[in-house]
DNA sequence: AGCACGCCGACT
DNA sequence: GTCGGCGTGCTC
């Protein structure tokens, strides 16, 4: 097969390793034909199967005699993935214990992107006034930009046929050329004139931008509370970065990815960034994937999955909100941005800033012990202080039978209304009630095949299941024992605090801020500018209030129920209840008014609420780091969850139990478990779980693979491990 | 990801 | 009898 090949003896037995974006475990073996000169990272194509695919170098051998390879085909034409791009896709599968090819599809989805953008024939105004203007030019004039445009786009943004583009490029009004059917994306502007920093946060930019001068690998923890102007702070390390040619990478929790966000960096560069997030379409995604592998895109905000461009000189990498739980990707690859997002920055030598009002225990306890640069902004321009947070104890203060709210925060939200100033309640709970139950057998409604209650939505007068998306119209009678009218709502959503603060409050505008009142970007937007406005005078919501939104008559916060998260087996639990209440408490009194908030509790001595209450954070982070460490959690050790499933209980309690006797003998690996999962039942499937939980000198990734290695199971019954873990469910 | 192979239900 | 449903396994 190979005797042709002979004459160039530069070539004589030489093999490559291809990668292929598939699910396959390493890369593949092939001969590389005479004459094609290949480096690592080279985009190729290859036969693998039956079908001619698209993969990338991966490495170089040289043949094994008697080993048929097949032979690759074609060199595409383009910049390879860079050197340390490739160490970051072997980075992220070891360490996350994913396969290499399912790594590589995160970064190249679509390789129509590899080809440069079409030429195609586009229009501009001439800035002549054509001869002849027609209500219709006139109106392709006006609506139908931004310029340059295909003529199909200008036409239909116009309202009007492509005749009258085509028409008034002849009376003068336009021109034509050819341009890329995919513009590139305007340059930044680094000197543009930013918002007027205070001193504080001016030194805190220099500092910022100090570290990326030193063109080596650093993090940085950007901590400032609400409001104190992180991002125009880290804003002055983007223009650093950008200054010196790089390409900056700024990271943001899904939800916070919205017209108004991306608005401020247009303010401070001079023009829009390149968004990146899941749902975006065909097109967008290849003209953000193409100008960024080229190098021409240099500012990209994106959600976690942004991760993966292929930046060929990236300078600077932010993940604002660094505490978030939505940087952990839970499906297939599953892995953590923030922390890759560190290991992306230290292969490739630069910088890296974590920002956060309420930073996560792992960054904190890097800052103290001097890993990374502890960037304080203690101050928020404009307003004075953080605002005053109470406790209120539910056993004191009891609601009244069938209530949720108590009695010191029904006058709280009397006194803040009665000036005109805004009142938010808080509830992590979607939906009228949590739970419904049968007073007359005692059954409560799960979702079919599931462990996980039925929400009652009073508003759509449905029974829905939050984990699983299944929902029914309300039952009239309970569907074991069959009596009428027996089922009964047990508990407070948000739909219920909003019906019992609208009752105690009659006058008041209440509405409800929750993923099933504004399903669309747009209704939320406008719930949030009559909100603003002061249009509203008691919103009551759920999680989304939480994210960065600026409501200045806001001057009182209510906690309904700040037990939510306290109990249960959830190592994390404490610290995320302690950032989620910190940011719900930072919406009140943003503007000159001081404001204040309440948290109803039945446990006002948990040290979180205390911390909180007393508004000591490195009290809070003393005894949170103290217990870690007495039990080698994170960050003190290192913890890994494994979790079985498949559609027999006992066949997956044998498959558990036959994996937790296949453990390698180790030292510092202390195992938990297996035992059910707290989502024992999900879609039909059984689920039980195990932790690992190692020394912090332990390689955790290499033991679990070397483990997982050691069982085959049958494929109905699937084996998931999840390194550090963020969801204990 | 595809594509083939394989084992069970309803059709000319 | 076979056509085809998708569940499962393999690709150098």
């Amino acid at each position: 097969m190979s005797s042709i090949a002979c004459y160039h003896a530069t070539n004589v037995n030489q093999t490559a390793q291809i990668l292929f974006p598939v699910n396959v475990p390493t890369a593949f073996d092939y001969a590389v034909p005479a004459g094609l000169d290949l480096a690592r990272g080279d985009f190729v194509f290859a036969p693998i199967g039956k079908q001619m695919k698209l993969g990338v170098v991966w490495g170089f051998g040289t043949a094994e005699p008697g080993r048929e390879l097949k032979s690759i085909v074609d060199r595409k034409a383009t910049r390879p993935l860079s050197p340390d791009m490739l160490d970051f896709i072997d980075w992220t599968a070891r360490y996350n214990g994913a396969s290499l090819g399912n790594v590589l599809r995160m970064v190249i989805r679509n390789y129509k992107a590899l080809d440069p953008s079409a030429i195609v024939t586009l229009y501009r105004p001439s800035g002549n006034s054509p001869k002849n203007l027609t209500p219709s030019r006139a109106a392709v004039l006006r609506e139908g930009g931004p310029w340059p445009a295909r003529a199909s786009e200008a036409a239909a943004r116009a309202g009007v046929s492509t005749g009258v583009v085509k028409g008034l490029v002849k009376a003068g009004g336009l021109v034509a050329e050819s341009g890329p059917v995919d513009p590139p994306f305007p340059e930044p502007d680094a000197d543009l004139l930013g918002r007027e920093l205070t001193i504080g946060q001016k030194e805190a930019g220099e500092d910022l931008a100090a570290q990326i001068r030193t063109g080596r690998f650093n993090v940085s923890l950007l901590d400032g509370v609400t409001g104190s102007g992180k991002t125009e702070v880290y804003f002055e390390a983007v223009a650093e970065a950008l200054r010196r040619g790089k390409q900056c990478l700024i990271l943001v929790p899904e939800i916070a990815l919205t017209q108004a966000g991306l608005r401020r960096f247009a303010e401070r560069f001079g023009a829009e960034p390149a968004s990146w997030h899941s749902q975006m379409g065909e097109a967008a995604r290849r003209r953000v994937w193409r100008e960024v592998a080229q190098g021409r895109c240099k500012l990209v905000v994106g959600a976690r999955s942004a991760l993966y461009l292929p930046f060929p000189k990236l300078g600077l990498i932010v993940v604002d909100e660094e505490h978030d739980t939505s940087y952990k990707q839970e499906e297939g690859v599953i892995y953590n941005a923030r922390d890759m997002a560190v290991v992306r920055a230290h292969l490739s030598g630069h910088s890296v800033i974590l920002a956060s009002a309420t930073p996560s225990l792992e960054s904190l306890h890097n800052a103290r012990n001097g890993k990374f640069a502890h960037i304080i902004l203690p101050e928020r321009p404009g307003a004075a202080v953080l605002p005053e947070i109470g406790l209120v104890d539910l056993k004191e203060h009891v609601p009244e039978k069938g209530k949720f709210l108590s009695q010191p925060l029904l006058d709280a939200i009397d006194v803040v209304t009665a000036r005109g100033e805004q009142a938010l309640l808080y509830l992590n709970r979607r939906g009228y009630a949590p739970l419904i139950i049968c007073r007359s057998c005692g059954e409560k409604l799960k979702s079919p095949d599931t462990d996980s209650w039925l929400v009652q939505h009073k508003r759509t007068g449905r029974a829905m299941c939050h984990l699983t998306g299944f929902s029914m119209p309300m039952p009239r009678e309970c569907p074991k024992c069959h009596t009428e009218d027996s089922l009964t709502s047990v508990g407070p959503g948000v739909e219920r605090v909003a019906e019992e603060a609208q009752e105690a409050f009659p006058n008041a505008r209440v509405e409800i801020l929750s993923s099933d009142t504004a399903g669309n970007p747009a209704e939320l937007a406008e719930r949030m500018r009559r909100m603003e406005q002061g249009e509203i005078d008691i919103l009551v919501g759920t999680q989304m209030v939480v994210k960065g939104h600026n409501f200045p008559k806001l001057t009182f916060v209510g906690v309904v129920d700040g037990d939510l998260g306290l109990a249960g087996g959830d190592p994390r639990a404490g610290e995320r209840t302690y950032q989620t209440l910190v940011q719900v408490a930072g919406r009140a009194g943003r503007a000159d008014k001081p404001g204040h908030a309440l948290i109803q509790t039945h446990q006002p001595e948990h040290e979180a609420l205390v911390a909180l209450a007393a508004g000591d954070r490195e009290m809070f982070i003393g005894v949170e780091l103290a217990m870690r460490e007495m039990l080698g959690l994170p960050p003190y050790g290192k913890l890994a969850a494994v979790i079985f499933w498949g559609p027999e209980a006992a066949k997956v309690d044998a498959l558990a139990k036959k994996f937790l006797a296949a453990a390698p003998r180790a030292d510092g690996i202390e195992i938990l478990g297996p035992s059910e999962a707290p989502i024992g039942r999900l879609r039909g499937m059984f689920r039980r779980r195990l932790f690992v939980q190692a020394e912090a000198s332990v390689n955790l990734s290499k033991y679990m693979a070397t483990w997982r290695s050691k069982i085959r199971t049958a494929s109905k019954y699937k084996i998931q491990i999840d390194i550090d873990p963020q969801s204990f469910m």
